[in-house]
DNA sequence: GGTAATTTGTCCGTATGTATA
DNA sequence: CTATACATACGGACAAATTAC
């Protein structure tokens, strides 16, 4: 029972090692999708899913008409939170996308406060410090 | 500059429409693709495109050979988090997804010490209560 | 245990639309 | 205006996983 591993799959290990090994540094941009069918041979398809879990994961940033760059790493904001809180993690909604002026594949934090939300932060920019 | 919606976004916001409706309940199967397809009147590629939408929100679990189900949620169990701890959120590597049995589209708690990583908690099935 | 049917996954080809340079 | 690049959408074909029988 040999282990198969599914082409898009493959091409993800393969750009995250270009990645990190600094072929692609932050905030630059990856080979266009056919510049990949061509260095990888394989389908259109293969790259633009294998493009996608890197987009779902936050890993690069896609953006039309120019290509898909390196996601830049943030400092993350320093937001204070008091006893009594409650928090959570989830993804946000398409408004909330569009609110908090997100890109795709980036949590939110909530802080809840007798069961109403009292923040709501891009994951990527803040970090909750317990007072 | 008329405002046109793509038929994968027109299909997630009916099938969201009857995922709220109660028509899929958590748990509950989707129909198939090619039902999807004959039921809506177009491709294939536009049902799946839709579905990995869903799929990148956590909102469905899709399994090969069996289909797409809505999402249980779960209640979260409370954690307590004290003074002086760091929290921030992010997606998981494909490794802490093995790890922790967790399914795509689902962000991580992570909980920070003195620049430690003290716990890595799954986001849908997590709350930090601040003591 | 094995086969067939169902369902999703992968891969490719083609075409057209939209955004950017 | 042209060229490049990504987005959307249709189609076909076969592979892999599951389930029903």
């Amino acid at each position: 029972m040999t282990v198969y591993e599914p082409a898009y799959r493959r091409l993800i290990r393969l750009i995250r090692q270009d990645i990190k090994a600094g072929e692609y540094p932050p905030g630059s941009l990856l080979p266009s999708e056919n510049r990949l069918i061509q260095i990888h041979g394989v389908g259109r398809e293969t790259v633009r899913s294998a493009l996608a879990v890197l987009r779902s994961t936050g890993e690069v940033v896609t953006i039309r008409g120019v290509g898909s760059q390196v996601r830049e790493t943030f400092d993350r904001d320093d937001e204070p939170v008091t006893k009594g809180a409650r928090i959570i993690a989830r993804m946000p909604t398409d408004e909330e996308m569009r609110q908090l002026d997100m890109t795709p594949g980036v949590p939110l934090l909530v802080v809840e406060r007798d069961g109403r939300e009292v923040a709501v932060l891009p994951a990527d920019r803040k970090a909750l410090i317990v007072k």
